[in-house]
DNA sequence: TCTGGGGTCCTAGGACCC
DNA sequence: TCTGGGGTCCTAGGACCC
């Protein structure tokens, strides 16, 4: 292969199976077996889905999402295991760390993946640097997508799975994407790529060939032209490395068993809302605004939302405006789930200030 | 397949104001 | 008197992602 010379990449650092990766360190006597994790690890509960599952789970047709009870009618000899996030957590943690030691910008995106901003002449063998780092370290494996922004590198890691490198640049984008369906790209979903479709546009190479003014005009001002962008393989190049800073936060549960008594439903937004103040306070925060969110059964969603009077992090404060708002629902018919969240202050927000001239 | 939990961002319509 | 145009804020819902 020709010699690069030295520019910028974006590397994008994708954990294989990285739930059940976790699952099988700590079992290893799994191995090899079909393995479902999620929620209590009963598959006989109803309204618990599948966190994920082993490529011999999957061979069953079980997958992420999918009904811990329907995993279990397909496949009863499989190994159902509780999720366990905070097990999940310290071992991404792990794996950030073990990227950051590497001359390279680190962005966290979520526990099982990362982008990486290199400059080199070599990103392929950064990337099995990056692999037998990670491997050595923490004993996950992963994969790792190269290319020249972050939607590239996003795309190239889920064509290097499992453990593979895989190059996805401006040069190989036409020839890799083009023919495929618009819902390949990063941000274009099965509901998007129907409306595509329903205008035309069924493959990437369509979009891309798009009019970005008739785009605009049926998709929005901001998302119709940025379909085109991703057709194009465009995105986003900058990898931050500065913490996030969240927007809001938000705690629901889904009822095994239907609510219908309103005091009951009111104890429970109470103790959500308290839930969502503490991890306010912890978290160092403010907030702005709550939402409350009710789903009826079967399976229909309604939110409602006020203003705080008052920018705060007080529990008795967020949790008497979640009641309010609560009591703008029909609470008549039976309900699933209860959710509370709220909008967080933004540190760059100002103060009101009351305007005297 | 009877459908989790936790996020982010965009859109559209109405209120309200000048 | 029946009637414009724009700007901003708020709200509810939707789409997408992990």
């Amino acid at each position: 292969m020709a010699t690069r010379s030295t520019r910028d990449w974006i590397l994008h650092v994708d954990l294989d199976q990285f739930i059940a990766a976790v699952e099988l360190l700590r079992h290893p006597e799994l191995r090899g077996r079909p393995v479902v994790v999620g929620g209590t690890g009963d598959p006989t509960r109803p309204r618990t889905v599948a966190a994920t599952a082993t490529y011999e789970a999957r061979a069953h047709g079980i997958h992420s999402g999918m009904p811990l009870r329907t995993a279990y009618k397909r496949c009863p000899e499989a190994i159902f295991l509780a999720s366990d996030p905070p097990a999940y957590e310290a071992a991404s943690r792990e794996v950030m760390a073990v990227l950051r030691e590497f001359p390279v910008r680190v962005e966290i995106w979520g526990w099982d993946e990362a982008f990486v901003g290199a400059t080199t002449d070599d990103p392929e063998a950064l990337a099995a640097g990056l692999q037998r780092a990670v491997r050595a370290r923490t004993r996950l494996t992963c994969s790792v997508g190269i290319g020249d922004n972050k939607h590239q590198a996003k795309l190239a890691s889920a064509f290097a799975k499992p453990a593979g490198v895989h190059l996805l640049t401006s040069d190989n984008w036409a020839e890799t994407m083009n023919h495929r369906s618009t819902d390949a790209l990063w941000g274009i979903g099965a509901k998007t790529a129907g409306k595509l479709a329903a205008h035309g546009l069924h493959t990437v190479a369509q979009l891309a060939a798009a009019d970005p003014a008739d785009l605009a005009r049926h998709f929005g001002p901001t998302n119709g032209p940025w379909y085109r962008y991703l057709a194009l393989g465009k995105g986003e190049a900058e990898v931050v490395t500065t913490p996030w800073i969240a927007r809001g936060h938000s705690r629901e549960t889904t009822f095994e068993h239907d609510l219908t008594d309103k005091a009951d439903i009111a104890h429970h937004i109470t103790k959500l809302a308290g839930r969502v103040a503490r991890d306010t306070i912890d978290a160092g925060r403010q907030a702005t605004r709550v939402t409350v969110k009710v789903r009826y059964t079967p399976f229909l969603t309604r939110t409602r939302q006020a203003k705080l009077p008052a920018t705060t992090a007080d529990p008795a404060a967020i949790t008497q405006t979640a009641l309010t708002v609560l009591g703008r629902f029909d609470l008549d018919r039976p309900v699933r789930l209860l959710g509370v969240a709220v909008d967080y202050a933004m540190p760059d927000d100002q103060p009101a200030l009351d305007h005297l001239d």
